[in-house]
DNA sequence: CGAATTTTTGATTTATCTCAACAACCGTGG
DNA sequence: CCACGGTTGTTGAGATAAATCAAAAATTCG
C-alpha cells in the first residue's frame, strides 16, 4: 500500500530552506564527511521529508530507491510475519542513517513514533557523492559496522537473555542514549507495545517486569514514559547476566 | 587468553604460496575488487592461516587488528554472556569477511567447526587498499548491507518465532546456501549444541522438533548430520509463519 | 575395544504467554 | 469545562511452549 506512504508525507518546499550548513545532526550524521564548501551540493541531492506520527514512510518489500538520515525524531524500524507478529529491530533516531539493502526492496518498515523529519537520497544521487567524496562511503561503512555489532547484541538478548535481563538492557541502552544527569533520568518516546516487540516479549511481561524492577527499588516509574535509574550497578549486572543482582 | 588463539593455528609459510590468482573463493569475496593486475599487491597485504576444528582464532574483546577473510571451512560466530550461555550469530564460511568493527576491539568470537581457512588483512593495509580501490570499499560495504539484513532477519527469527518455525527457517537457509540437487539434501556441518545456539533454543527441543518434522514427513533425517527436504512448500510456508502447514 | 562425547528420548518444571478485566490517559466536541 | 470514546497501560488467573533434569543410545576416536 503505497497510499499508506505518501499520506501526510509533506516533502519540504526547497532544498535552499534546509541548509546543510546549519542542520542539527550534521556532525553527527554521515554527512560529516562532507566539506563544508560542498555542502550546496549534498543539499542538492537530498529531498526533506515530515512524518506525523503514526505514519509509515518505508515499507518492507516496496523497491529500495532511497537512502534516508533521520534528522530529528524517532522511528520504529520492524519487519513482521504474514500473521501481524512483529519483530523490532531498532528505532532510528537523529543522526541515523537508513536504507542500506543488498536486494532492490526494503528489508524493513520505518514508522514514525513522534513527528519524524528526515533527508531523502536516491541511491544513484549518494553512489555519486561516495564516488567523489570516499570519505563519506567510509562513514557509511562505519555506520553499518555500528549497526552491525548493536544486532548481534540485540541477537544475544533475544536467544538467550531472561525477561529481566532484557529490561535492564533496553533501559540502560535508553539511559546511555538520552539520559545526561546523574542519576540518570530519561523519557521512553515509545508506548509499551513497541519495547515489548524490540525485546521479544508481551506487553504484559515487560509492564511486569518494569514493576517488579521499581518494587526492588532499581528504578523509578512514575507515568508510562519517565523512568530514573535508582541503582545502576544492579541493573547493569542484571543485564549482562551476572547472577550476583 | 590470547593463549588459546594461536595454539594450533599455523601460519601458512609465504603469500606467494597462495597466488590470489587460484583463490577457490576471490570471486565471491570481497577481494572480487581488486583488478587481475594488482592481485600480487592484495596477496602481500594478506597473511593466510589455518584453524583446526575447535580452535579460537578471533575472541571477542581482543584487539581488533584485523580483518579476514575465510578461503575454506566454517566457523561459529558467537557472543558470550559471563555465565556461559552462548548466542551463535551466524556461520562463517567460504568468501565470508569478518572483523568490522566499531570500537576497537572484536565484538565477538569466531571458532572453527571444520578446518578453517582464511586471509588475515591488518585494519591499515586493508584501509589503504580501500583507499586505492573504492571498488573494495564498496564491496565490503555491500558485505556489511547484507550482514545487517541477515542479522534483522534473525533478530525476527529468535523474538518473534516458534520453535518449529525456527527450526524450519534454519533448515531451509542452511538448503539454500548448499544443496544444488531437488529434493534438496544437505549436509549440516556444525552439531545440535550449535543449531540450538544459533536458534536461541535448547539441543533437546532442537532434536524433538528435528524427529517431529521427520514423523511429519516435511524431512528426512538418518545420521545427525544428513538432511532431505522432502516437501519444501510445507517447510517454506512453516517457517514464514503462515499457520497453513 | 572402551572411554568420552554427542545425540536422542522421556518426565517434570517453569518462565512467559494468553485471556480477561479494569484503570488511566488523551484528544475531541458538546 | 467536562463528558465521551478510544487508545494505552496495568493487574490477575490460568494455559503452554520450551526449558530443565535424568538417563539411555549412538557415534567418535585413541
Amino acid at each position: 500500500m503505497s497510499a499508506a506512504l505518501d499520506f501526510r508525507v509533506v516533502p519540504l518546499p526547497h532544498p535552499a530552506l534546509r541548509p546543510c550548513a546549519t542542520c542539527a545532526v550534521r556532525r553527527i550524521s554521515v554527512c560529516d564527511a562532507i566539506p563544508e564548501p560542498f555542502l550546496a551540493r549534498l543539499g542538492g541531492a537530498a529531498t526533506g521529508g515530515v512524518a506525523r506520527p503514526g505514519i509509515l514512510f518505508i515499507e518492507e518489500g516496496e523497491p529500495a530507491a532511497d537512502f534516508l538520515n533521520i534528522v530529528s525524531g524517532t522511528a520504529r524500524i520492524y519487519k513482521l510475519l504474514p500473521d501481524g507478529r512483529r519483530q523490532i529491530t531498532g528505532f532510528a533516531k537523529g543522526g541515523d542513517f537508513l536504507g542500506l539493502a543488498v536486494s532492490n526492496t526494503y528489508a524493513f518498515s520505518a514508522e514514525a513514533i513522534d513527528t519524524v523529519r528526515y533527508c531523502r537520497f536516491s541511491h544513484s544521487r549518494l553512489r555519486a557523492l561516495m564516488r567523489d567524496f570516499p570519505a563519506l562511503e567510509e562513514r557509511v561503512l562505519k555506520f553499518a559496522s555500528s549497526e552491525l555489532v548493536a544486532a548481534q547484541e540485540q541477537m544475544l538478548l533475544l536467544g538467550r537473555k531472561s525477561a529481566r535481563e532484557r529490561v535492564a538492557s533496553f533501559l540502560l541502552a535508553q539511559s546511555d542514549a538520552y539520559a545526561q544527569r546523574s542519576p540518570a533520568c530519561f523519557v521512553l518516546p515509545m508506548p509499551r507495545g513497541d519495547i515489548a516487540d524490540y525485546l521479544g516479549l508481551t506487553i504484559e511481561t515487560v509492564v511486569r517486569t518494569l514493576r517488579k524492577l521499581r518494587n526492588e527499588g532499581l528504578i523509578e516509574v512514575s507515568n508510562a514514559q519517565d523512568v530514573v535509574i535508582r541503582d545502576h550497578m544492579s541493573l547493569r549486572s542484571l543485564a549482562n547476566g551476572l547472577r550476583a543482582a
